[in-house]
DNA sequence: AATGAATGAGGCTTCATTCAT
DNA sequence: AATGAATGAAGCCTCATTCAT
């Protein structure tokens, strides 16, 4: 019992750090097995097969997200705050988890992972979860703007942010926090008017 | 000679065709000979290996996104329509050369694709002298404020926007160029002084 | 002792299933363990490996043969209606009992299932005790030819019918009757002499 | 050229080997290419896949038998006199050809071998010319009878023979031409009315 | 009496690459 | 300038089997 779950949770590991350290296309079964120190074979006990290991690792980080973010939401009562929060909340799971955003938000999954329509609907409602937010802090300021698409644009923000991070493609001089922390208040900008395109 | 540049722009060609339309594990030697109508060993006496395949790809995006930049200083002479003009170009590159985008930007290059640092850097430059401008028209008005943090952070924005664009992770009724005009103006709101975090 | 045989015959039952439904590639431990509802492993409790569990199949079926033919003799005291009630009862075996029948006389059984010449002396002896009836019936009559050729000949005629009936190649506008009756005929012909070749 | 033919030539010789010797399961591309001398993945420059490598010898045989079949009705203007030679030359392909008939009526090609079915119903129609010519022979004569069954039953016959023959299941004591020519009397015997049952 | 965990061998297939021509 | 022939490594996966419990 002990055993089996240290496996699989070896087995998900390696995994997770392969596909963070060397790109998806080296997550093989083999590899994995080698770090892990087992067979391939062995992880045919634990996983039905190579998509059910990667669904395994994309669910997990869905779940871990998922709960960060509904923390947010106890956390503060005002909207403006909670979606300031979450933003936070939002960078901090991608910067200090790679392992999970990178198999969340960064497998090209239409051809790679086939995953069930039905779990996609998952992924994405955790972050319409947190559009809804902003809708509302922007919904009491700004009823005329149409706040669909300012969600987007703050999800790409946080997106970009993170992607950029995780690749290692920030600036070294900027410090990681002061990073965080100017992005969450650009985000937070978002609550207020923007100047119309001249 | 002319059938030599021919054939060599064929197999690229229909590299970039298979990278966007099936994935990077679908670029292979053998499908780009398939679809070139050549033999993959036609291919070698092109590009020295897959690796230089790839990294031809990337060059080439780098050479049109840089010309593309240098247009739009020529066409602005004030800086801030410089920048505005530079986000909207950027964008656009993304949104109409998916191609390219993809290979330049979305590749995780680290071990998947070794790309000599050399080259990196001048890849980097791309992108760093588009954040220069913003540190022009900022540094006129806001010169306090690091301009190098705001600079990254527009990256982040354009990059995360036209990542899920190009994921096709944007809302289908938000039309393709409102998108686009909306993003460049939360771009340009980084000309204006932001609200310290609270 | 009555959960050991019951484990022991679900396993027969459920391998001779595979059998037939899929063939003998789609026998496999696992398969069988699966049907049944135990592990893979605990059928080794009762089959020292996959060959001995398939030589266990085609016992079962030399019994039950060998049973049925006996009770043809045991049935008529004519040695003609003798020989015909066995033709029609090994055809009959074979249309209605397909799973014993496959592994009894398709298996490709000299490399891949090794099986133990000793029980293999016996499966020719059932199909020898078959000829023997001919012998008399035809000996009787025409004792100057040969009649291990001829007994050789029906076993030769019944088993390409049974054949060719289990893998469905008789033309579906024959009654499974008909078809049956007819061939017990052709072979009750041998009972008579034959017209040399010209 | 010589080579290409060579080598194809030889993976189809030793495919044919190993599926008379050791049986169909046994027939696998490492086992094949170690045979021949080759690596498995040179296999795959010749065949397609591992069903066109079986197809081919499929076809190869359906041609020869074809080819056989079409002979003897030249070499005899007498429709029974074409019938017993067919009958002869039948077995004698299938005795002389093990690796061709096995591959032709012995795979259990439902579940192991998806064949096209177009191709199928190329090798019945080998047969049903081969029952043709009975139907003529009888017709003649007999026009009352169902010569569809009968033909039926030369065919399990001549099947039955030959697959006892092939499994050496036949009589050691048994001259193969005394089987032969015997078993294409029993066949011809079919030329004249039978007994009905009692 | 039964199983959970593990494995080595091998199944089919595709890859990037080379070498002689 | 181009290719035909070939390969070693590796991809995913399943097999029969074992061993400790």
């Amino acid at each position: 019992m002990a055993k089996y779950d240290n496996l699989r949770e070896q087995i998900l590991d390696q995994a997770r750090h392969l596909l963070v350290e060397k790109g998806y296309i080296n997550v093989t079964m083999r590899k994995v097995a080698h770090l892990v120190g087992c067979t391939p074979t062995s992880i045919y006990l634990y996983f039905e097969n190579k998509d059910a290991l990667i669904h395994s690792l994309i669910e997990e980080g869905m779940d871990i997200l998922h709960q960060k973010i509904k923390e947010c939401l106890a956390a503060e009562s005002d909207s403006a705050a909670q979606f300031k929060r979450m933003c936070h909340s939002f960078l901090e799971f991608g910067f200090t988890n790679p392992e999970y955003y990178v198999v969340m938000f960064q497998l090209p999954t239409d051809e790679m992972v086939p995953y069930p329509a039905e779990k996609y609907r998952r992924a994405r409602s955790n972050l319409q979860q947190f559009a809804d937010v902003l809708h509302q802090a922007r919904g009491e300021k700004q009823p005329t703007i149409d706040p669909l698409v300012d969600a987007t644009m703050v999800w790409s923000l946080l997106h970009g942010a993170t992607s950029l991070y995780l690749a290692q493609r920030i600036d070294a001089r900027i410090p990681k926090e002061l990073f965080l922390t100017r992005t969450v208040d650009y985000a937070a900008s978002m609550l207020n008017p923007i100047h119309q395109s001249s």
